[in-house]
Parts: structure tokens; C-alpha cells; sequence
DNA sequence: ATTATCTATAGATCTATAGATAATGC
DNA sequence: ATTATCTATAGATCTATAGATAATGC
């Protein structure tokens, strides 16, 4: 592999398992064995090379939201955007953690990340479209549909966050896939009281696999 | 005022209008005119003042959410809930920002945050359970009720993160009070399938007070 | 010839403390 | 006497570059 892929491949590493704010340029070289300078013909900044991993989040959960439109949408449909958006939330988790850091230092940044949001607003909200066609949830007006679309949002990129700072009990470290995807029960959740009587059971069904096992109150 | 109160209030100043990231012990300092040194007189480091900070959010939530037990909730008081959570959430705003970060930093911050939370999710899971009672929601099984706390909780922190990434269109600097309580709009949002005939319409009227004016899709 | 890499380092911070001095309260 | 403040600074980083050297591709 060549070293400028190398550089964008342990710098995600990293800033995954360490925050990033917490990795410098040096760390990165560091973690490659090479040196800094080298790091440097390869990439202006960490700027850039956070950049270039946006963009690779961006079109990783582009290409999963991309909505048939020429047929009907199942819920085997529906588990499958589910499952792949926690999936990329989890292979980029940094990103969410210093947003809002990361969008004020670049932007660019900030202008890509703005459109790729309304992206996926549109695709939740196309999503709750074809459920209501499909005969899964009651059709909505689409005022309410903008405003669950943004609910079901809030939900997607904030979850990881509360478990990270409200569920482990101890480091942060502990975070697993499994966890992060009982983000889908909550996210069934805001469905429930929209599901027609003919599926309601199935989803009910499907939601149940998610549970999120809650901690107890901590002892004081 | 103490020169031990003034660095509490600037420093949450700082914090909140450029972020606790950007802000050093330096700067705190020479906002306020005096010597680094005065300053690490009156605290041990950049984290003892956060944590004090988190201290007076936590006391002004715990005050607001103080629920009553021996009378019926009424709309006025879900209002009241809903505006002091807010306001909260606005003068603490720079918190939730870095909120990763200063856990990881402070184990005392990662507890005591940790059980600030259950509070509120309790708070607002009484909060439920006192609008079923007064017959303004209708009652729902003990296990959706949290859920369905969880979810409102997760809308109302990830709220301002939402405006300061994809909103807003050009600087973050720009956020106000009133945006910020165009989340309510949001929490309304997640109890309308669940109000009864009675209440509806007085709900859905207070809630369009708080419609959000979103923006359009960014011009490519 | 061009591309990739390393060494060495300047310059910019930031944290936190030691030690001297000034101000305040009995 | 005690409390509050300042000056000065050590030590630790981090970013980013200049300039030399090594490796690679025609």
C-alpha cells in the first residue's frame, strides 16, 4: 500500500480509538514509522487528511442510502439502511465526536457536511415515503414527515454520544458494534405509533432484536 | 465580584462563544486582565473550573426539573419544562460540544455527568407518566414510556449540535436563543401520535410557536 | 529527472510552578 | 500573618518547513 493511503488508513484508526483531538501529526507518523516530514510531502495538514476522510464516509453512506426508485420498499429494506448507517457511523465514529470542532476549522468541511445532512434528511424522509406506498406506516402529511425525518436523525447521530457518555460505566473504550446498533431500537421507536395494523407485529418483531440493555443508576 | 467567581463566569463566556477547545488558561487570563499565575492561584487547572461550571449546570437543571409530586402536571408546566431545559442548554452551551472530550478528561465529570443524566431521563420519564394522569397524553407501557424518554432526551442534546452543523449556513457565531428553542418544535414533534382528542389541538397550537425555519438546500 | 523520505530545527504555544512582592485582615 | 497577585521561566509539545539524501522510473 502506498504511504499516502497508509497515512489516511492510521489516522482513522487512530482517531477512532483515541479521539481526535487527542492525535497529532506526530502521533500519526509515530504510529507509521516515518517521520513527520514525510507525513508532510504527503499532506498539507491533518486538515486534509481529515478531509479526504469525510469524503470517503460521505460516499460510503451515499451509496447505502441510494432509495430504489422503481420498485416498492420491504422491511428487509428498511433493516438494511438501518444496519448500514450505524455501520458507517461506527467505521468513521471520530467524525460525530469533534463535529462541530472539525466543520469551524475547515470550510469546506462544513460546506460538504451541510449538504451531505440535507442528503440524508431527504433519503430518511423518501424512506418514510415508501413505507407509508408499502403499506408499513400510515401516510403523514409532509410536515410531519419533515419534522420525523429530523427526529429520526437527531436520534441516528446522537446515539453513540449517550453511550459514550451516559451507558459505560467506565472508559469509553468499551463501545462495541452491538451496542452502537441498539440505535436502531430507538429508532423503531419513533415508528411505532405510525405502523399499520398488518405489520405492526413484524416490526415489533424486528425492533425487539435491538433492546438496548440499559445500565442501572450508578451506586453513589 | 472575586477574582475566583470572575474566572468562573469568563471562562464560561470563552468557553461558550468560541468553544472549550479553543480556550487556555492564557486566555482566560488575559480576558480578564490578571497573570496566568493569579490564575492557577485560585485553580489547580483548566478542568477543576470546567467541572465547577458543569457543577452550577447540573444544580440550575436539578432546579428546573424539580417535578411536583402532590398535584397534576398541566400544559403551562410541560412549557416551563421545556423553555428551562433550554435556556440550560444555552448558557452551558459550549458543555455538550466537547462533552466526549471533558468526560475522558475527568473521571469526577464522567460520574457525576453519568447520574446527571439519569436524573433527567427520569425527570422526564415522570414527566410521562404525570401528562398520562392529567389526561393530556394517553398512557403507554412502562417500557415505551422509556424509550420514548430516551428518544426526547436524545433530540433535545443533540438539538444545537444540529443548528451549529447543518443550519446554520455560514459561521456557527450566529445561533440564538430562539433557534435554540425551535427544538421544542422537535420534542412536540415525538408526543403528537400519543395525545388524546381532549388536548390535541391546544398541543398542536403551542407547538407551532416553535416551528423551526430550516434552510433551504444549500445553493451547489 | 522525479518522487519519496529523513534529519534538524525554528517558532509558536501552553501548562504549571517557584519565588518575590503587594494588599488585606486581625 | 495570611491572602492575593505578579514576574519569569522550565519543560513539554506541536506544526510546518528547509535542505540533504535515497529510491524509483524512464
Amino acid at each position: 500500500m502506498k504511504t499516502r493511503d497508509k497515512i489516511l488508513l492510521s489516522s482513522l484508526e487512530l482517531f477512532n480509538e483515541r479521539g481526535e483531538r487527542n492525535i497529532t501529526t506526530n502521533h500519526i507518523a509515530a504510529h507509521l514509522a516515518i517521520s513527520p516530514g514525510n507525513l508532510y510531502y504527503h499532506f498539507r495538514n491533518k486538515s486534509d487528511i481529515i478531509y479526504e476522510i469525510f469524503q470517503e464516509y460521505e460516499n460510503l453512506v451515499d451509496y447505502y442510502l441510494d432509495i430504489p426508485e422503481d420498485r416498492a420498499i420491504t422491511l428487509e429494506d428498511l433493516t438494511f439502511y438501518l444496519e448500514s448507517v450505524f455501520d458507517g457511523l461506527w467505521s468513521y465514529r471520530f467524525f460525530h465526536r469533534d463535529l462541530e470542532y472539525l466543520l469551524d476549522s475547515d470550510p469546506r468541511l462544513r460546506r460538504d457536511y451541510r449538504e451531505f445532512t440535507n442528503r440524508c434528511l431527504a433519503a430518511i424522509n423518501r424512506i418514510f415515503g415508501k413505507l407509508a406506498e408499502a403499506g408499513i406506516i400510515e401516510p403523514q402529511p409532509e410536515e410531519l414527515r419533515s419534522a420525523m425525518s429530523l427526529n429520526v436523525w437527531l436520534v441516528i447521530t446522537n446515539w453513540m454520544a449517550f453511550l459514550k457518555t451516559a451507558h459505560a460505566s467506565e472508559e469509553s473504550a468499551s463501545l462495541t458494534l452491538t451496542e452502537l446498533k441498539q440505535g436502531i431500537y430507538q429508532v423503531l421507536t419513533l415508528e411505532i405509533p405510525y405502523l399499520t395494523p398488518e405489520y405492526r407485529e413484524r416490526v415489533m418483531v424486528l425492533r425487539e432484536k435491538y433492546r438496548p440493555v440499559l445500565p442501572e443508576a450508578a451506586p453513589a
